[in-house]
RNA sequence: CGGCGUGUAGCGCAGCCUGGUAGCGCACUUCCUUCGGGAGGAAGGGGUCGGAGGUUCGAAUCCUCUCACGCCGACCA
């Protein structure tokens, strides 16, 4: 490709709208440009890369036996009330209605739309086990779309849907695509790791993620220092340490703590650490049935959070889980919140693990301005309800039994589940058996977020002046820069013959004949990211050879001229 | 969804407080010089100042409404 037929619209000014440095990178190097809110245009140098993801994306489900599918971005609204989800999915669903008044909706993702399909198209245990997959447009819309195309409304993913006639084959394919993804991400140079998951509103029992590993990325994920243990730490168990907890050591009292709310100012008011004090979370309730109920307090050891997602699992919790409004506090404690305890609260009380293990502690007094210490349970309030709904943090136990937690950051890329008959059986999916007995389906689905992957891939490959491609996912492999070729008719023809050449030989070369000065020629290239760069000249002519510098290199070499095909073949391979 | 902020040339920004000719840098066009790390000079082109309404002799500037975009938060006991 000629940079003079090619769109090069890099820029030296960094958007100011840009947060993370793939974003700011992926706009600088002209890759997309931004159209509304989560909505972006891919160039041709950015469409490239991405395609270039999908190909290795495409290539890897194909030998593991998948089947490419394409199926409708826009989908009708019965299916999804079919699996119940059409009330389930909330705002982040975009609905439209046609001029029919018919309701549908832009695809957040496919798992209706196959089960229909195949639930009509296969009818015998004989056709299982199968596998499906597309590479497709998805809609979701997102609360805060932000940092690109890492969490774009609009994204191109990769979904898969396997259909078995039992759990014991679909861990077959399901440990299958758990191999594929790791050689779908090793082959883009990425370094990734498969950690433990949370199921999410997919649904199903066992999953997986598929982690680029960044500082920059949105989840927390804990690994074992011993052991291959890793998980989200949305997922990662907070086991109760061995110890028993402290006998009661202090009377307890009531003290004045006039405006202090925060676990830090109380802990720094009393002088004591945050560690030997609890908090009171009120969240709301539910009954039996599911609905909506009361409130709950959620009781952890001062320096600990809630986790969420744990919380939300717990039958007493209602889900979504949302936090009690401070009226809804006072109308149930009677205080307003930074001064609530577990003690004498009068609602269901439920308390981590390691909040168990703290005596003598400080809590709020359910008094504003007051709080109590010396607190013990089991001699000032009654051992509560425990569960596990803390993160867990750097130094804690591996849930394994296997040395320590560290906690990393990562960008989900890939997420594979053990979905069950969650789908098939709400949509009536079966097949027969070999008795002739009609069976339900049992489902995985398996999907990567491609366009987040060219994003990904940036945040861990660039450096000041810009991107560092791996090879395989790179624009364009060589950047050929003849420096003055305007001026040099003996340097234009070499130039000319060495492009067709690296052509020739199957070679993605970028030939920069924009006549642009040197400076400007490597500055746009290193900011692209090509991998390697060729630069012809006079002088180089002259001596009978051509500069080399691979991208991350921090010296350029001379090649003889004559060993050029050779040498870069040697560099790709 | 809540809080805060920002909308002025393709991009980055100033001007607004204190109303009176719409500016700067980059990019773009033409010419000259330069030519191995984002060149220098000269001359140019490009604007419904996000939109609507209002105040005023006069509004980018003040007021009201509205739209868009961004950041933070949705952990606070």
């Amino acid at each position: 490709m000629r940079t003079s037929n090619f769109l090069i619209a890099t820029v030296k000014e960094t958007p100011s709208d840009a947060e993370v440095i793939s974003h700011q990178l992926m706009l600088r190097a002209g890759m997309i440009r931004k159209l509304a809110s989560g909505l972006y245009t891919w160039l041709p140098m950015g469409l490239r890369v991405l395609r270039k993801v999908e190909q290795i994306v495409r290539e890897e489900m194909n030998r593991a036996g998948a089947q490419e599918v394409l199926m409708p971005a826009v989908q009708p609204a019965e299916l999804w009330q079919e699996s119940g989800r059409w009330e389930q999915f909330g705002p982040e669903m975009l609905r439209i209605t046609d001029r029919h008044n018919r309701e549908f909706c832009f695809g957040p993702t496919h798992e209706e739309i196959i089960t229909d399909l195949i639930r009509n198209e296969l009818r015998s245990y004989k056709q299982l086990p199968a596998n499906f997959y597309q590479i497709q447009t998805k809609f979701r819309d997102e609360r805060r779309p932000r940092f690109g195309v890492m969490r774009a409304r609009e994204f191109l993913m990769k979904d898969a849907y396997s259909f078995h006639i039992d759990h014991a084959s679909l861990e077959q394919t399901y440990q299958l695509m758990h191999d594929t993804y790791s050689r779908i991400f090793s082959r883009m140079g990425l370094n990734f790791r498969a950690v433990q998951a949370d199921t999410g509103a997919i649904g199903g029992s066992g999953s997986q993620e598929f982690h680029v590993l960044a500082d920059s990325g949105e989840d927390a994920i804990a690994f074992s220092t011993e052991s291959n243990y890793a998980a989200n730490i949305e997922m990662a168990e907070a086991v109760a340490p061995a110890a028993e907890c402290p006998a009661p050591g202090a009377d307890i009292q009531v003290i004045d703590t006039p405006e202090q709310h925060s676990i830090e100012e109380v802990s720094a008011f009393l002088k004591v650490d945050a560690s030997q004090t609890l908090k009171t979370l009120l969240v709301h309730g539910a009954s039996e049935e599911g609905e909506l109920e009361g409130v709950v307090a959620l009781v952890l050891r001062g320096d600990h959070e809630l986790n969420e997602i744990k919380a939300e699992k717990l039958p007493q919790v209602f889900a979504p889980l949302t936090f009690a409004s401070d009226d809804d506090i006072r109308a149930a404690v009677g205080c307003n919140p930074g001064s609530i305890g577990p003690v004498d609260i009068g609602i269901p009380v439920i308390a981590d693990r390691g909040a168990l293990q703290v005596a003598d502690f400080v809590c709020g007094a359910n008094e504003d301005g007051k709080h109590l210490t010396g607190v013990n349970w089991g001699r000032d309030l009654p051992e509560p309800e425990v569960a596990d709904i803390r993160n867990v943090v750097e130094g804690d136990p591996s849930p394994d039994g296997k040395g320590t937690l560290t906690i990393k950051r990562g960008i989900e890329v890939g997420h594979i589940f053990q979905l069950g008959d969650k789908y098939s059986q709400a949509m009536n999916a079966n097949v027969l058996d070999e008795n002739g007995k009609s069976v339900v389906m049992t489902m995985g689905c398996y999907g990567i977020g491609v366009s987040r992957v060219v994003a990904a891939a940036i945040e861990q490959n660039h450096d000041e002046r810009g991107i560092i491609w791996p090879d395989a996912i790179a624009p364009f492999q060589l950047a050929l820069c003849p420096i003055n070729m305007q001026k040099s008719q003996r340097l234009r023809e070499a130039a000319e013959k060495i492009y067709t050449e690296l052509q020739a030989a199957g070679i993605e070369v970028l030939f920069d004949d924009r006549g642009e000065r040197p400076g400007v020629m490597f500055a746009d290239m290193e900011l692209i990211g090509v991998p390697h760069r060729i630069v012809l000249s006079d002088r180089g002519l002259d001596a009978g050879s051509f500069e080399y510098k691979g991208r991350s290199d921090a010296e350029k070499q001379d090649i003889p001229l004559d060993s050029l095909l050779e040498f870069i073949r040697e560099k790709l391979s």
